[in-house]
DNA sequence: AGCACGCCGACT
DNA sequence: GTCGGCGTGCTC
């Protein structure tokens, strides 16, 4: 080797591009390594082969080269360089927030290996002698069948040093023992909209397609990805299943789990211990897992066998990461269904606008499931309560309570949706005007009268529940509106038979806490749920005969322009619950407005038009998905340092008639955490120029955020969901 | 992001 | 006299 010659390493620091190393001998593509950058001792993965130094660049050597695992595969690469470029970040430090922490360390880490051992023909022809009894029972043991670690430890205690020894003689070694994966058990029959969605995406396997599956709430979009993916192991590929929360797949796991049996299933989310990640995501990397099922972030798991992908709820807002690497986990699952020429299969009762537009365009192939596979089950019939002209006491109208009520006495199981957790959302004092603002936010803290304090739901901030006005020392001051936990005292109160149970993040918290709340329901322990949009996610609670909306008006008439896109969605998944399984169900929506179109579109279950309505407003407004959006946000100590930032960048990159940049302004929410927070919306109908806007940006902003200090952060957000 | 280098206040 | 505050500047 040409000792010029060097590699190029890509390093979790947030600076451009690559760093140009000197290696021992040559080092594949994808390898890991530890090299001295500024002083300290960094992994690194190797971008390119051999290269050319640049001249007059002193080069440091490669520390070591990590062996423990093989190199990270291209399609890992590729995908990184992808999300890097289009969300504007750099490459290394995306390429980082695709591996398990452990793959990010200085260290040379692979996961235990828990193959089993068998003997090899050689082994099998070399029995120990009978004196060596210990060596020989293992022997024995292994020419039975093959043994895992444990069942061989049980055997001989030494077992694994023996066996360390007879591999190195070529007496014995681990294998992949081949698994029997096969469909389990009576298949439910398929409606024949199932079947048809089943045979379309079937017969696109094996080439790039993009699929919209749109089924209402209860139509069975999980029995289409069940079949499905059963195809693709039979064939012996591998799928990848992507949902928004963590709380939906054990739910999600069991029931794969029940219907393949012996397929190996590997679950990925941020909640894992770093060893347990790095396992499950080793074992999918190495062909070992047949089905990857996670939030996010298992998007980037590397699948050697790929051959269908699966977004479940693809509208979530929870796809897409809002701090580093900004990516969109649908949009990325799109982008590598391409790039690995497998089917990509969007599934959700309401999709997302952008790929409403995406299947108008063509560029998805929208696959309808109109009706409930449960022959029995109809859709809803939706109430609107007109609070205006009803007496509303803790917020609960008396239809609301009334319908309440005639549930119980039927025992079928209620629930209560309010998009508030807490007591009341704000402290106020009726005498002078003051309420419960938080230092840090533009925010109110929120009363919380079981842990008796204020707190904000942005900063975590909290302090005691004060017992008079701040201001003027007035000892009547009130909570203001309804959050879950006095929507569940007032039914406590009204309905003292009912048994409630409350939903929201402050239950929920604890891990396991879903699994009481699942044996509670099935248990027939609950008359009455009562929770956020929690309620809303994919739960499935069984036989739901009444759902009750409550405080949704804000999202009619707010400043963010996704705010109805998201209620509709919303609602519509809430009003999903009631009515399945035979039950026929109600839906009641409290409302000052009840003949706005949202509502009315939620009467009529008609999604698609109210989401032709939304489309048409946007096109309008040149908002997305009409136009492309780009955010630079900017945040400071100091207000006026974000927004002289965002001006600098502003006055330094070029114009372009195209692109329409707007600010700065204050965001949405102004102040965060003692941060005043600025923006600059960039739009632009075509992606390439507004991509081209952002790449002049780049090389300014680090210049100016440079200059500006450490107190200023800044961060480019493309295709944000929030102003 | 770290971690150096670099110039001004309270300590053994 | 120097220990260390965190301002700015660089990292193949």
């Amino acid at each position: 080797m040409n000792d010029t010659d060097c590699v190029e390493v890509l390093l979790d620091v947030p600076l451009q591009g690559t760093f140009s190393y000197r290696p021992a001998t040559p080092l594949p593509v994808g390898i890991r390594v530890r090299v001295n950058f500024g002083g300290r001792e960094l992994c690194g993965v190797v971008a390119n082969g051999m290269s050319r130094p640049a001249p007059g660049v002193k080069l440091k050597p490669v520390s070591e080269a990590y062996a423990a695992l093989p190199p990270l595969p291209e399609s890992l690469l590729r995908m990184a360089a992808f999300a890097a470029r289009y969300y504007h970040h750099p490459a290394g430090a995306a390429l980082f927030t695709a591996l398990p922490t452990l793959l990010r360390q200085p260290r040379d880490v692979a996961p235990p290996d828990r193959r089993p051992w068998r003997l090899t023909e050689a082994g099998r022809l070399a029995p120990p002698p009978p004196r060596q009894r210990a060596r020989l029972a293992l022997w024995q043991a292994l020419e039975r069948a093959a043994q895992d670690d444990d069942a061989l430890r049980a055997v001989s205690p030494q077992a694994l040093r023996v066996l360390a020894e007879w591999a190195g003689q070529g007496l014995a070694e681990r294998f992949d023992p081949p698994r029997e994966v096969s469909a389990a058990g009576d298949l439910p029959a398929l409606t024949g909209e199932q079947a048809t969605a089943v045979d379309s995406v079937a017969a696109s396997l094996g080439r790039y397609q993009a699929w919209l599956l749109q089924g209402v709430t209860g139509s069975g979009k999980t029995e289409v990805y069940l079949r499905l993916i059963a195809r693709v192991l039979a064939e012996g590929r591998q799928a990848l299943v992507v949902v928004p929360e963590i709380s939906l797949t054990p739910q999600l796991i069991e029931r794969f789990a029940r219907r393949f049996a012996g397929a190996r299933i590997a679950c990925l989310h941020s909640h894992l211990a770093d060893g347990e990640r790095l396992e499950a995501w080793v074992d999918a990397w190495q062909g070992r897992a047949d089905i990857v099922i996670g939030t996010r972030l298992s998007v980037f798991t590397p699948l050697p066998r790929l051959a269908l992908i699966v977004v479940d709820e693809e509208h979530d807002a929870s796809l897409k990461q809002h701090d580093g690497l900004r990516y969109h986990a649908r949009d990325l699952a799109v982008w590598r269904a391409h790039d690995a020429e497998v089917p990509v299969l969007l599934g959700s009762a309401t999709p997302s606008l952008e790929s409403v537009a995406n299947a108008d365009a063509g560029r998805y192939r929208r696959l309808m499931l109109t009706r409930r596979a449960h022959a029995a089950a109809r859709l809803p019939a939706v109430r609107l309560i007109d609070t205006r002209r009803a007496e509303l006491t803790d917020g609960l109208s008396a239809p609301v309570v009334d319908a309440l009520a005639g549930a119980l006495s039927r025992r079928e199981l209620s629930l209560v949706y309010i998009n508030r957790r807490g007591y009341a959302p704000v402290l106020a004092c009726p005498q002078c005007g003051w309420t419960s603002g938080c230092p840090h936010c533009s925010a109110k803290q929120v009363v919380h009268l079981q842990s008796r304090v204020l707190r904000c739901h942005h900063c975590g901030d909290a302090e005691p529940l004060p017992r008079a006005c701040p201001d003027c020392g007035n000892a009547d001051i009130r909570p203001l509106g309804e959050g879950t936990q006095r929507l569940e005292a007032a039914l406590g109160a009204l309905l003292p038979k009912a048994r409630i149970l409350r939903i929201d993040r402050d239950t929920t918290a604890r891990k396991d806490a879903w699994d009481a709340v699942y044996r509670r329901v099935s248990a027939g322990e609950v008359d009455i749920l009562v929770g956020t949009q929690m309620l809303a996610k994919g739960h499935d609670f069984g036989a739901l005969s009444l759902v009750v909306a409550l405080g949704c008006d804000g999202g009619l008439y707010s400043a963010d322009f996704r705010a109805g896109e998201r209620l509709f969605s919303t609602l519509m998944q809430v009003a999903g619950r009631a009515g399945r399984a035979g039950v026929a169900g109600e839906v009641l929506v409290q409302t000052q407005w009840p003949d706005h179109p949202l509502y009315q579109a939620l009467a009529r279950h008609d999604f698609d038009g109210y989401a032709e309505t939304l489309l048409a407003e946007r096109r309008e407004a040149g908002f997305p998905p009409a136009a492309h959006q780009a955010l630079v946000r900017a945040d400071a100590p100091d207000g006026a340092a974000a927004a002289a930032f965002l001006q600098g960048l502003l006055a330094s990159v070029a114009d372009d008639p195209a692109v329409r940049v707007f600010g700065p302004a204050p965001a949405l929410m102004a102040r965060l955490a003692g941060r005043e927070r600025a923006q600059l919306v960039i739009e632009c109908a075509e992606r390439a120029r507004l991509h081209a806007w952002l790449s002049a940006a780049e090389p300014v902003l680090a210049r100016l955020g440079r200059e500006a200090g450490r107190a200023l952060r800044w961060a480019i957000d493309v295709d944000p969901l929030e102003l």
